[in-house]
RNA sequence: GCCUCUGUGGCGCAGUGGUAGCGCAACUGUCUUGUAAACAGUAGGUCAUCGGUUCAAAUCCGAUCGGAGGCUCCA
């Protein structure tokens, strides 16, 4: 959950989460409140309702919180002890604030606001009065379990926003339209990148059509390259996997819901699964071969496609998908190395996220969770030792984090670089994790210079992520109009009429042997509406070939959304487009 | 998986009880084009699927499947 800052807006967003309370109490007599904070942009409140809240009724609440906005109630605190406040609550019939008052810690002071004749539990701080509440519109109904755990009731949650001034949330909505507009679904769909066929194919399972495809590739070229330059080498590890090796890294029991269902051979009674993470297959091969300190630290990358059975409700577009291709990478190091590794990594993230146009991304340091045990492995030195490591890593690279405990991996901490889409969501992309666990369980091994064998320490690291979610979030960043040199298509040929068809091939067959992506398109139609799709294809650079090119050895370029940049020569056009791919 | 919403030709949409319509795209023809949409014509849908109510269902009800927004989960 995002933390929100404590400011005026913060007050108006929590006050009219209980203006919304009270509308919904009105309307709805014997609803129960559980809580309702403000959030960025807005507020929720998360109620029970006797009957499923539909949808249309948010218009007939919104009213209601209109007419007690009208009243212009004043809110007034009113502080209880701890056994009337539960007394109180108990007489109200509302057990998710009795629940809530047994949480508080001992000596603190319960309060309540009041507002008419609805109060709530509530520290506050709150307006005044309910009349200065005015710019607010309810957004959506969710389910939301109670304190967030699927084991407990579902709640029904209301999100609503709320701003100080009506031009405020006119530009608000108007952001949220706009936001759609550049959701990596519907752009997906309209360049022509990729298509999801659940009916033949499966939920979660993209495919990529051939300008979805070269966006693939040249992202994996890009990342191969930088990789190589770091010192990675590249390896590949196949798609099946014998599960007893699972069960011995530790996965199974963790993931196995998350598997698909094994494959069974059974004349050999082996179970196979698909790869759902690469870690293990990375350390077979490292213990594949003999390995001496001096090898160390090495560096094997993979893009490899994973299969994550994802729980339905859980797929969204590109970002969440049930095949996934993480460019990959286990770095074997000894303890003294943590520390330089894990620079290094940090240098080659930030290097390319620096390439793409990331620069809005938090870094969350994910460390295990209060309570020991669960799904993490017991073993607290290495616990400490991991999460030193990455601290100070962190620390001496001056990287701002913050902290999430209980989001660890089961064999470590991490350090995950987050960004957000479109509609602000934030998905995880780059990560670097230390795992003292795995090497050991899995018997990795290295000889070190007293002759002795050491277990390694093992790095996991990847970059862009997933090339399926980190694409969602990029199209969504450049709203579709990718840089020059990330374009599936980069220049667009429009020769004008059919007279300047040779014309036009002859300059393709040189911008291509220069390594630019060319489309010619002489369909038989108007320049001006090839001008118009190349547009909207967002297609980087047109090329206008007509009697006056041919004349005088030129070609007429076009830069999308900068418009005509007039006739030049063929030579000063390739220096131009090669400026762009570098840029 | 859970809660709410949703599913009409390739895409975007209209049609709330009397057996489907628009725009774009596609196809054919005419036009041979100088920087964001030439003109004319043609074809394309068992209204997601299955079942029910009704004289009659795209329309009402139920189930299933898919999609969306959340919740939970995310090696």
């Amino acid at each position: 959950m995002n933390e929100v800052a404590h400011d005026a807006l913060y007050d108006l967003r929590h006050s009219t989460a209980h203006l919304m309370a009270q509308a919904v109490g009105e309307l709805f007599p014997g609803v129960k409140y559980a809580i309702g904070p403000p959030i960025e942009d807005g507020f929720y409140y998360d109620l029970e309702f006797k009957e499923p809240l539909k949808e249309e009724e948010l218009a007939r609440i919104e009213e209601k919180m209109r007419e007690i906005a009208g009243r212009n109630l004043p809110i007034v605190r009113e502080e209880k002890e701890r056994a009337e406040a539960r007394a109180f609550e108990e007489a109200l019939d509302q057990p998710y604030k009795v629940a809530l008052i047994d949480d508080l810690p001992e000596g603190e002071v319960i309060s309540f606001y009041r507002q008419g004749d609805w109060i709530d539990l509530c520290r506050g701080p709150h307006l005044p009065s309910t009349g200065s509440m005015k710019h607010f519109k309810l957004l959506h109904i969710a389910g939301a379990y109670w304190r967030g755990s699927e084991k407990n009731k579902m709640l029904t949650r209301i999100y609503g926003t709320v701003w100080p001034t009506k031009q405020e949330l006119y530009d608000y909505l108007q952001r949220l339209e706009e936001a759609k507009l550049r959701d990596h679904r519907k752009l997906g769909k309209e360049l022509g990148l990729f298509v999801f066929a659940p009916e033949a194919i499966g939920s979660g399972i993209p495919l990529f059509l051939p300008k979805g495809e070269m966006l693939r590739h040249t992202m994996e070229s890009y990342v191969r390259e930088v990789q190589t330059r770091y010192g990675y080498q590249h390896v590949w590890t196949g798609h099946l996997v014998r599960e007893d090796l699972y069960k011995k890294s530790g996965h199974y029991e963790n993931y196995a819901d998350v598997m698909f269902p094994p494959m069974r051979d059974e004349e050999a009674g082996i179970n196979y699964r698909l790869k759902p993470m690469n870690c293990p297959s990375h350390m077979t091969l490292f213990n594949a071969q003999y390995h001496s300190y001096r090898d160390l630290p090495l560096r094997y990358a993979e893009f490899a496609t994973l299969y994550r059975y994802e729980k339905t409700g859980e797929l969204n577009g590109l970002t969440r998908v049930r095949a996934l291709t993480q460019d990959d990478c286990h770095i074997f190091c000894t303890e003294d190395q943590i520390e330089s590794e894990f620079a290094l990594a940090l240098k080659l993230i930030r290097e390319v996220l620096t390439r793409y146009g990331f620069t809005d991304y938090r870094v969350r340091l994910s460390l295990r969770g209060e309570e020991p045990g669960g799904k993490y492995v017991a073993d607290d030195e290495k616990w400490r030792k991991a999460t030193d490591a990455l601290r100070s890593a962190l620390d001496a690279n001056a990287v701002e984090y913050f902290e999430a405990p209980g989001e660890a991996a089961f064999y470590g901490p991490k350090a995950d670089f987050l960004t957000k889409d479109a509609l602000g969501r934030e998905w995880q992309i780059s990560t670097i994790q230390v795992d003292f666990i795995q090497p050991a369980r899995l018997g990795c091994k290295y000889i070190d210079a007293e002759s002795n064998e050491q277990t390694p320490v093992v790095l996991h690291r990847a970059v862009t992520g997933t090339t399926e979610r980190f694409l969602g979030v990029l199209i969504e960043q450049y709203a579709g109009a990718f840089p020059f040199w990330l374009a599936p298509e980069q220049i667009v040929l429009i020769p004008i009429a059919e007279r300047h068809y040779a014309y036009a091939n002859e300059v393709g067959e040189q911008l291509k042997a220069a390594g630019f992506r060319v489309k010619m398109d002489d369909r038989n139609e108007k320049m001006g509406k090839r001008i118009r799709e190349s547009e909207m294809q967002k297609i980087p650079v047109m090329l206008i070939l007509g009697d006056k090119d041919i004349e005088n050895s030129t070609v007429s370029v076009r830069r999308r959304t900068e418009g005509d940049l007039g006739a030049m020569s063929l030579e000063a056009a390739l220096a131009l487009f090669a400026h762009y791919r570098d840029a």
